[in-house]
RNA sequence: GGACAGGUGGCCGAGUGGUUAAAGGCAGCAGACUGUAAAUCUGCCCGCGUGAGCGUACGCUGGUUCGAAUCCAGCCCUGUCCA
């Protein structure tokens, strides 16, 4: 088994980060000598990341922990340029004020998961639109461009397999790796980061940036990738009923945050515990060996430890409260989401429709058909029942975890 | 610029004049079983309608036909090869 002295590398091996790393015993004796600065990037194409960016996000926490410099990259240049791959989704080109107003929204994630500042070990934001929109095409060809030879490109797996399956691939898209590998060249110039994490799909690009500083500059950088993170079967992470598990509260409630993690697959309990959570290695060995029902234990306090990191501890407490009182007690938490009823009286398939728990009238008719849909727990299967609240409120359910309070107004 | 192959529902992928709202798979939703898990089984899975039915849909625009995802023309896009 690896061991490593510096705590960085210790922690982020014992707690499952480390797909691959560039020069190990190197990194090792650096973290060990002194605060290394390390970054990740980050794209800036929606208002919010999502849990796919939440291990990114973490190992940044886990560097700020063990005494180093996260540094965040906003990819406000790349992002600007858009990705013209439009097969599957003609993405529509964002203008810099849509991308402002998703960096500055992103970055209040990041403040709930690192310390920001100007002390060393402060976490620092950077808009790699910096010193990627001033770059002027004939000098950057000619300094950086003669470092990469076509015939290496094509070898990456990002250049590859699109090629391989015949996909459409643009040439600005094939200059992604090289404008990546410039920003690292540039962040070590700027902020002495010597460091570049990612996803294992970002392998390459990272070498590229750690060869790249090595020809020009001579510095010694470092590149690390994490594994992929799928469910124990075999899934991508960070679906629900809703769509993507979005980490900004107001794209995804703390409630609906709080239950993604609760529904967690057994298997994916321990490593998920290492990987999301600041919970002690020893606590978490102890939780993920409960066996049966018994795991789902550890599953609140997953839950309940993850929503605390993205949405704060109250938010977390009124989730699980609510969490309780709904599936342990049958009765309603205030933290469901609240649809208001003008007059008291709706009918059932609007009421379906209304609150979002069905897509369509046709979906909710079904959905009524096959037994799904209660009110306060009582099995409704009239279609055209017409619900009457009489100053109460009423829990309208469908399924058994999706529930919605209606409120008369 | 030329030759050839393609563009089908969230994704993959059948379908080459009517029986096609379009096979099959994946993803998703619900029911059963459970532990708010997984696996398994069952049902559903474009919209409107209680229903018969209606409206939309197979890259775009027009055409042929009683009838087109399917045939024809032009255009747009993608790939492979050639120049």
């Amino acid at each position: 088994m690896t061991s490593y002295r510096s705590e960085l590398l210790n922690v982020l091996h014992t707690r499952g980060y480390i797909h691959q790393l560039t020069d190990g015993p190197a990194l090792d004796c650096l973290a060990l000598a002194q605060m290394v600065p390390g970054y990740i990037g980050f794209d800036a194409t929606a208002p919010s990341l999502h849990v796919g960016s939440l291990v990114q996000i973490m190992m940044l926490r886990r560097l700020q922990q063990t005494g180093h410099k996260p540094i965040v990259v906003m990819g406000g240049g790349t992002t600007k340029i858009g990705d013209p791959s439009g097969k599957d989704e003609s993405r529509k080109l964002l203008s810099d004020a849509d991308i402002d107003a998703n960096i500055a929204s992103i970055r209040r994630v990041f403040e709930r998961f690192l310390t920001f500042g100007d002390g060393p070990t402060d976490a620092v934001m950077v808009n790699n639109a910096d010193w990627l929109d001033s770059l002027e095409y004939v000098p950057f060809l000619r300094d950086i461009g003669r470092h990469f030879t076509i015939n290496r490109m094509l070898t990456f797996d990002s250049v590859r397999l699109r090629l391989e399956r015949e996909q459409p691939l643009t040439f600005l898209e094939f200059n992604y790796m090289i404008l990546q590998a410039y920003d690292f060249l540039e962040l070590s110039r700027r902020q002495g980061c010597r460091l570049q994490m990612g996803g294992s799909d970002q392998w390459g690009n990272i070498v590229n940036g750690v060869e790249l500083t090595r020809r020009v500059d001579g510095t010694q950088l470092f590149g690390l990738t994490t594994p992929l993170i799928t469910t124990a079967d075999g899934g991508k992470m960070g679906k629900t009923a809703q769509g993507a598990v979005w980490l900004n509260p107001d794209a995804l409630s703390a409630y609906d945050y709080w239950q993604f993690w609760r529904n967690t697959q057994d298997a994916d309990t321990g490593r998920f515990l290492r990987l999301f959570t600041d919970l002690p290695l020893d606590e978490i060995e102890r939780l993920e060996k409960l066996g049966g029902a018994e795991i789902n234990a550890a599953k609140k306090i997953l839950a309940d430890a993850c929503t605390a990191l993205a949405h704060g501890d109250a938010a977390a407490r009124d989730a699980s409260e609510t969490a309780r009182k709904t599936f342990e007690e049958g009765a309603r938490g205030d933290a469901l989401p609240h649809i208001s009823v003008t007059g008291g009286q709706i009918g059932l398939i609007a009421a379906l429709t209304a609150s979002g728990l069905a897509a369509s009238n046709g979906e909710a008719r079904r959905k009524v058909g096959e037994g799904a849909v209660r009110i306060n727990d009582m099995p409704v299967t009239d279609p055209q029942h017409e619900i009457l609240l009489e100053g109460a409120e009423a829990k309208l359910s469908l399924g058994k975890k999706r529930h919605v309070i209606l409120v008369p107004s």
